[in-house]
RNA sequence: GGCCAGAUAGCUCAGUCGGUAGAGCAGGGGACUGAAAAUCCCCGUGUCGGUGGUUCGAUUCCACCUCUGGCCA
C-alpha cells in the first residue's frame, strides 16, 4: 500500500491551508482529522474549509454526524484507513489534515479491540458517582482492574468511567485488553507538523481568530445549534472549544467579555496540549510555518509516498 | 477642598494580633486507547503603591505623599 501524507500542528498554525495548497499542487484529497470538524452545522468555530474551498479539493470526513451523534478515535481510525485506499484507487495522494492528535495516535499505532462507548452503561455509572463520589467508583476499578485504577487519578472521571465501562461489558478488565495492542497504520505515513516557534505570537494569532469567528456569526452558530433540544453541554460537539463557552453565555453564565476571554484561553490551552503531544512524536518533519516550498522538498526527499 | 474605603503575583482578591505572604483564574511543563477542541497531574519571590517615623525587626502600626473609587462640598 502507499503513504499518505499528515499535516498536523496546533490549532492556528496554519494546517489547513497548506494542506490545501498541497493538494491542490500535487493532485490530493484532504482527510480532516479534526474531532470537531465531523459535525454538521458546526462551521465558524471549527473553521472548517468553505464551499469554495471543498469544492476545490476534496475533503472526506466533514460534516458526517450530527451533533447529538458522538464521533470517536476508533470511528476515525477505520473511516480513515477505507478512504485512504479510495483515494489511492483514484491514483491521488492522501493528505491527512489536523489537529486531533487521539486521532492521529490511533491511526498510527491503532487501537486494541475493545468494546465501543454504551452510553446507558456510562449512564449508570455517572448515578453512582452521583451517589458515592468517584473515589468510590475508584476503589471499584482498583477491585477488579488494579492495574487501571494505578494509573488512573480518582479524580479523572472520564478515564475512570471508560475502564468501568469496558469491564462491565466485557466482563474484562481495560489493562487485559492491552495486552493485545492495535494494529499499526496499513499505510506509511510521511508526517509533517508545523511548531510555530514563538508562543506569544500564536496567542495574538488564536485571539484575533477567535474574535474574526465572532465577527462572521459564530454566536448566531452556536444559537442556532442550541435550538436543537436533544443538544446539552455533556455531548462532545458542545464541549468544543467556542462553542462550549458561548453556549454558556448564552445560558446568561457570563457576560460577553468574559466569553470572549475564556474562548480565546480554552483554544491557547488546547494549543499547548497539541504542542505537548508533538514534542514527543517520533518520525515528525518539523516546519515552523506553513511553508509550501519546504513541506514539497520533505516530499520530494522522501520515499514513504512512493 | 473635606471625609471614607482601597492600593499585595499578569488579573481578581485573601492574609500577616509586627518575624518579608497564598488562593482562584491566566501562564508554563507533563500525561493521554471508542468524549480527546475531552479529562487529569505538577509548577507560586512578588520593590505587599512611595517616602519617612516607631521598633532588634514594618508588607503589617503611625505620619505625609501619589493614584483609584465613593460620599460631602
Amino acid at each position: 500500500m502507499n503513504g499518505a501524507l499528515v499535516i498536523t500542528g496546533p490549532t492556528a498554525s496554519g494546517k489547513s491551508s497548506l494542506a490545501l495548497a498541497l493538494a491542490a499542487r500535487l493532485g490530493g484529497e484532504i482527510i480532516s482529522a479534526d474531532s470537531a470538524q465531523v459535525y454538521r452545522g458546526m462551521d465558524i468555530g471549527t473553521a472548517k474549509p468553505d464551499a469554495k474551498e471543498q469544492a476545490r479539493v476534496r475533503h472526506h470526513l466533514i460534516d458526517i454526524r450530527e451533533p447529538t451523534d458522538p464521533y470517536s478515535a476508533a470511528d476515525f481510525r477505520e473511516d480513515t484507513v477505507r478512504i485512504v485506499r479510495d483515494i489511492q484507487s483514484r491514483g491521488a495522494l492522501p493528505i491527512i489534515a489536523g489537529g486531533t492528535m487521539l486521532y492521529l495516535k490511533a491511526l498510527k499505532e491503532g487501537l486494541a479491540s475493545l468494546p465501543p462507548a454504551d452510553q446507558s452503561v456510562r449512564d449508570a455509572i455517572n448515578r453512582e458517582a452521583e451517589d458515592h463520589g468517584w473515589p468510590y467508583l475508584h476503589e471499584q476499578l482498583r477491585r477488579v482492574d488494579p492495574e487501571s485504577a494505578a494509573r488512573i487519578n480518582p479524580t479523572d472521571p472520564q478515564r475512570l468511567q471508560r475502564a468501568l465501562e469496558v469491564f462491565r461489558i466485557s466482563g474484562r478488565s481495560l489493562s487485559s485488553h492491552h495486552q493485545q495492542p492495535g494494529e499499526p497504520c496499513p499505510c506509511p505515513l510521511l508526517e509533517i507538523a508545523i511548531l510555530p516557534p514563538d508562543r506569544a505570537r500564536l496567542h495574538r494569532v488564536i485571539e484575533e481568530r477567535f474574535k474574526r469567528m465572532l465577527n462572521l456569526g459564530l454566536v448566531e452558530e452556536v444559537r442556532q445549534l442550541k435550538k436543537n433540544p436533544d443538544l446539552h453541554v455533556e455531548l462532545p460537539a458542545v464541549r468544543a472549544v467556542g462553542y462550549h463557552q458561548i453556549w454558556s453565555y448564552l445560558d446568561g453564565g457570563v457576560d460577553e467579555q468574559t466569553m470572549i476571554d475564556m474562548a480565546v484561553a480554552a483554544t491557547r490551552q488546547l494549543a499547548k496540549r497539541q504542542l505537548t503531544w508533538l514534542r514527543s512524536w517520533q518520525d515528525l518533519n518539523p516546519l515552523n510555518s506553513p511553508d509550501m516550498a519546504r513541506a514539497l522538498k520533505i516530499i520530494s526527499n522522501s520515499t514513504i509516498l512512493g
